[in-house]
DNA sequence: TAGATTGTTAATCGATTAACAATC
DNA sequence: TAGATTGTTAATCGATTAACAATC
């Protein structure tokens, strides 16, 4: 198959959320002229992104809205859960536990690590903090396989050092440390100071 | 000028940050090859993303560091200081009041609103919560043009109603509402679900 | 059949990379 | 001068848009 852009990924998210929160019965079917006006997506582009996965629409007829929320599920992932080890219980990790949202997806935050022993033996969002030094160890033995970094850049090389040797896939990273590992682990960056700083240049533009 | 894309602006606080962190005083040049490294950025894109700024660096030298910085930090826009608004006292709000690097960057959030009367009248982080139905005029008396929301979708209406009869220049999204302005105002979004869902589509291709 | 709408192919646009002339 | 390195131009790559044939 062909690749698949980020950004069509990310598009595909906006037509499974207008999907999912439209519990209107009828009309079963939708068309792509109509999907792309509610989420601000060109019908072409919409078209296009879906094509992607194959033949997902009826000639005619348009898209049948609960199919393509399945296929978008599935295709998505988001029809399995998972297991998310956050590492770091500070101000952004906090709000990460508490984001009801994920949970929507099936992402489950349930083991949380920070350095600090002020928080280490807390609980926070009904699980305690443990101590970042049992990282590699406690992500063993739960089979965990997706961290989210949200730390200060300065504690970066210790989890790096326990990730390598682990079996994680992916790394959702806030923070605004750099990430190189050997291995092949998919990194998603999440730099809200260059997203917040972009704005700033736009006003100033 | 020619339109510098989005993703130059963003690699341009990676240049900036990687020299502010950088504190030794010699060598006083670094060149794109050593810059780009440390960021991970190939040093060509590096060179073509600072010549949308003009002539930059010194032909059989590098860039100048020093320089190199308050130029970044003037072209973004950092150089000065912003008071931003922030509309939902909610997990994600009170990380960003709390978020230091902001502050580093010289964004300061001196405003907040909720329509949550548990929370209005509290303090967070310094400030107390305001009734968000004061939204508009508290942006006119302070002259703020900036503005964070951090709200859930529902609540999205009565703000944009607000928000539609300021001046505002610019709206950072945090929230997974589709904003839709006559006005022109500059809108960036950060959509947390779909950056870790994405994630997970990654994991399963 | 006529109308609606998909899905595909080609054209366009935009961003990154490679090559290299300019020059310190 | 020789070596280093920038900044620009052309080539490539990738994503979006437009056009339209296919078909329900």
């Amino acid at each position: 198959m062909k690749k698949v852009p980020e950004a069509t990924i990310r598009r595909l998210f906006y037509y499974y959320r207008c999907l999912k929160n439209d519990d209107s019965e009828s009309p079963k079917y939708i068309c792509s002229d109509v999907l792309g006006n509610k989420t601000g997506i060109k019908s072409t582009l919409l078209r296009r992104d879906l094509s992607f996965f194959g033949h997902m629409g009826h000639k005619g007829k348009g898209y049948h809205k609960d199919e393509l929320q399945d296929k978008l599920e599935k295709i998505l992932g988001i029809d399995q859960e998972y297991e998310i080890a956050l590492v770091g219980a500070g101000n952004v990790g906090k709000a990460l536990i508490k984001y009801k949202k994920f949970r929507e997806l099936g992402l489950y935050i349930t083991e949380i690590f920070d350095n600090d022993l002020d928080k280490i033996g807390r609980r926070v969002g009904g699980y305690i903090v443990k101590n970042v030094k049992y990282l590699k160890e406690t992500l063993e033995q739960n089979n965990i396989e997706i961290v989210v970094l949200a730390i200060d850049e300065e504690e970066i090389d210790e989890i790096i050092d326990q990730l390598q040797e682990t079996n994680i896939k992916a790394i959702w990273n806030l923070s605004s440390a750099r990430l190189d590992f050997d291995k092949n682990i998919i990194i998603i960056k999440e730099d809200l100071c260059c997203s917040l700083g972009s704005l700033i240049y736009n006003i100033n533009g």
